[in-house]
DNA sequence: GTGGTCTAGACCACA
DNA sequence: GTGGTCTAGACCACG
């Protein structure tokens, strides 16, 4: 059983906050090379949303490489695929980066002060995902 | 002449991106009660924008109570604003660092490469600003 | 010194604000046949209001001939004027009462009930004037 | 299908003609909760009015608590929404009579015209709603 | 199918 | 000059 939440209030779309979660799980190990996923009905139900909206889910993940599909049997999750290339992964990234840049700026942040507080959150992400595992 | 940054590329609404920056100047006291903004059509030629963007980033502005309006006068910042206080201002940005760093590490990006790509994106940034102001 | 409060909130403009009440002064009598009305800047400046508000409100009622002005001396009530002529009274009666009808079918009342509470209104604002008058 | 009424020639904006009338069919129970509002562009053309109008009062309605929208779904009709009392819907119909009766006093209007006035644009709206469904 | 956003441009009321 | 409303119509995202 997937622990997914989901935000109906949000102005992220479901299928993507369905896509971010299960891509959490597998970047954590939590969902391991072929595994599989429940069934489209099934998740449908259990979080109460129309079917169409995890067959995209499904779908958009199936296409960046993350999870793939066995006629007949179900969902799987991919084997060390590498989803985007370079180039693309450098265009997504730099996307946030710019409205993180606009929005620290307003806030009244220079770029140095950034970086200090991102690598302040590193170490604590980090330490909160050691303690995790442990 | 206010400082404000549009990403047209964002899944972000324009509308939305000028009421969070005009928020975060009302917050950390650039400007301040009773200041008057730019007249609607004023800013929409600054920002490249239609001017009923700029009506409805005002408009639910004025619904917050962040701004208030005089008819046939201008637009003007609410004195009941309440400025962020340091604590809030690191919150704020902590919290969209945090969401930085999760993305960064699926897409397989490590600290020292998130920072040299910000580097790189502040550099963009403030050139292009420098040749806006031009 | 006329006795005007204004609502900054209201969506009735302010000169019309000023127009109601002065009709309502008039109309009471508490404002007589060639009174003095006070010079438009010190309305003005009373009612913390741009002049040319005031001098809207004053040329409005002319026209409509409750007041006239004198060159040189001031602006006064004219005596007995009917400001309308039938045709626009009834039109501007009848305005009024298509939008009472809506609102009352809205709300759920039949054309009966709304004359039956019209008649109980108009008894309690009649003993509500007779009192203020004793 | 929504009997909604709208008054091109008042002075009142047609997307808050809407929005009053919409309450008031929530507020008088006429709507109730989780019932589906009609889609934006049916009831434009219904009204005979542009889809943003409409837009504009159902996204200041859900502001307002009282709609909620489904995405790609519909728009709906909030739970909390509370209906009025006998005594609400009365007071709000008295203090619009209230307003009727000071403005048709100092137009010149006695209270048996104003009643006479009153049947004959019912009758003239009655007509004009059967012309329009049939 | 649904709503969301945005543009282009008109006309009006107000101060 | 200011903001307010409305139209016409485009394109997109979501389910």
């Amino acid at each position: 059983m997937l622990h997914i939440t989901l935000n109906m209030g949000d102005s992220v779309p479901l299928y993507r906050q369905i896509m971010r979660q299960i891509q959490h799980l597998i970047a954590t190990g939590r969902l391991g090379a072929d595994d599989e996923l429940p069934a489209v009905r099934v998740l449908a139900e259990q979080l109460v949303v129309n079917p169409n909206t995890v067959v995209r889910a499904y779908r958009e993940l199936e296409v960046a490489g993350l999870l793939y599909k066995r006629r007949g049997a179900g969902t799987y999750v991919s084997s060390g695929a590498t989803p985007y290339t370079e180039e693309e992964r450098r265009r997504i990234l730099s996307e946030q980066l710019d409205a993180l840049l606009v929005e620290s700026r307003t806030l009244g942040f220079g770029l140095d002060e950034v970086i200090e507080l991102l690598r302040d959150r590193d170490q604590a992400l980090k330490k909160k995902t050691d303690e995790d595992e442990a």
